[in-house]
DNA sequence: GTCTATATTTCGATAGAC
DNA sequence: GTCTATCGAAATATAGAC
C-alpha cells in the first residue's frame, strides 16, 4: 500500500507545481511574448528557482505549448452554448456571453493565443488544421440551418464567426487600450455587462435575429 | 552649390536606406515579436550588414518605435472618411472599407500594433493617452450627433468603435487563422470584397442605420 | 557611409550536491 | 524533488579599418 501512496503524494506535488508554473508562464508570455519571456522571469513570478522549471518542463517551448493548449480548450468548451440552441438568439447570444466572460477571466491566455496566431501559429498549426477546422465547419452548418429556417438573415457564416471571435477577444487582447480610453480604469462590472449587451445587440440585430428596437422600427430612407 | 548638393544626396541615401530597413523591420517584428526579432534577421531581410542598422537606428527599440508610429498614422488618416460624412451609412461604411483595405495592404503593421498594445503599450503609451484619446472622443461626438438626429439606434459609441477596430483588424492580425480555415489559401479579391460587405452589412444593420433586408423585414417574434 | 571583427551581456539549459 | 553554480550559444551594440 505504501507504493501507491508515495506515488500519489508525488503526483499531487507535481500537479500543484505544474499549476503554479503554468499560471506564471501564462502571465509572462502574455505580457512579454514568447521571445521576450525568459525562464528567469517565469521562475520569479512562480516563486521557484529557475532550474525547477526545467525539471517540470524540459524546454521553454514545451511550457509555452501547454499554455496555448489551455486557452484553446477553454474556448472549445464555450461553444457548448452554440449547440442544442433552438435558434440564433439563444445560441449566438449565449456564445457571445461565454466568450466575453472568458475574455474577462482569462485575458492572459487570450493574448498568448493571439500572439501565437499572429506569428503564424508555429506550435499549434496542427490544431488549426484539425480541431478548429472541424469545430468551425460544424457551427457553419448550424448557422446555415438557422438561415434556411428563416430565423436569421442570409449572412456568410464564416465572416459571422470571425466577427464573434474578433469582437469578444478584442476586450481581452486590446484590454490595455480600452482601459486607457476608459480613463485608465479597468472596466467595472456594469461596463462589462454593457459591453456584452452592446455586442449582442448589434450582432443579433445585424443578422436579423431580433427585431430592430421600437424607436427606429419605422425607419424610412 | 556643392555643399547643399552633397547634403541632398546624402539625405536621399539616408531616406532610401531608412525606408528599406523600416519595411524589413515591420515584417520581422510582426512575424517574431519584439523579443523574438533580432537585428541580424532584420539586416538579412533588408540585405544590409547588421552594423548599418545601428548606423541608421541607434537601438532596436528606436527602430521598433518608428515602425509602430507608421501604422498608427496610417490608421489616423483612414478616419478622414469618418468626418464630413452626412450620416452613419456613408461615414461608418467608408471607415470600414478604409480599415479593411489597410488590413489587407499593411498586415505586418497591424500585427506590430496589436502586439505592442497586448504587451501594455510600453513604447506608445503616450500616443494612447493623447492622440488616440482625442481622436476617439471626437468620433464619439459625431456618433452621438447621428443618434440624436435619429439616423441610427442609440448604441454605445465607444463599444461601437471597439467593434469596428476589432472586426477590421481581425482580418490582418488573425489572417493566418482565416487563411488556414480557407483551405490554406489567402483570401481572393472576391473574398476580401465579401468580407468587407459582410462586416458593413451586419454593423450598419445592427446599429439601425440601414433597413433590414427585404426578405426578413416582416419579422415576427 | 560601409563593413568586419569583437566586446559584453543575457539567455536556455544542465551538472551535481543536498 | 530542490537549488546553486556554471556552461555554451546567441543577442545587442560598438570599435575601427576602409
Amino acid at each position: 500500500m505504501s507504493a501507491p501512496e508515495r506515488l500519489s503524494k508525488r503526483d499531487a506535488i507535481r500537479r500543484e507545481n505544474e499549476r503554479i508554473i503554468l499560471a506564471a508562464a501564462e502571465k509572462v508570455f502574455a505580457e512579454a511574448g514568447f521571445g521576450g519571456a525568459t525562464m528567469q522571469l517565469i521562475a520569479d513570478m512562480a516563486g521557484l528557482p529557475k532550474a525547477n522549471l526545467h525539471y517540470y518542463f524540459a524546454t521553454k517551448e514545451e511550457l509555452y505549448r501547454r499554455v496555448v493548449r489551455q486557452i484553446f480548450e477553454i474556448w472549445l468548451h464555450a461553444a457548448d452554448s452554440f449547440d442544442n440552441a433552438p435558434g440564433p438568439v439563444e445560441g449566438i447570444g449565449a456564445y457571445i456571453e461565454a466568450k466575453m466572460d472568458i475574455s474577462r477571466r482569462h485575458p492572459f491566455g487570450s493574448k498568448v493565443w493571439a500572439s501565437e496566431v499572429m506569428h503564424g501559429a508555429p506550435v499549434i498549426q496542427d490544431y488549426l488544421e484539425t480541431t478548429l477546422r472541424e469545430w468551425t465547419e460544424g457551427r457553419v452548418a448550424v448557422i446555415r440551418r438557422w438561415i434556411a429556417a428563416g430565423r436569421m438573415a442570409p449572412v456568410d457564416p464564416h465572416h459571422l464567426l470571425y466577427m464573434l471571435w474578433a469582437t469578444t477577444q478584442h476586450y481581452a487582447d486590446f484590454g490595455h487600450q480600452i482601459e486607457t480610453l476608459n480613463g485608465g480604469r479597468a472596466l467595472s462590472d456594469r461596463q462589462w455587462k454593457a459591453a456584452t449587451e452592446s455586442v449582442k445587440s448589434i450582432v443579433l440585430t445585424g443578422i436579423g435575429a431580433v427585431p430592430r428596437p421600437e424607436d427606429l422600427s419605422n425607419w424610412t430612407s
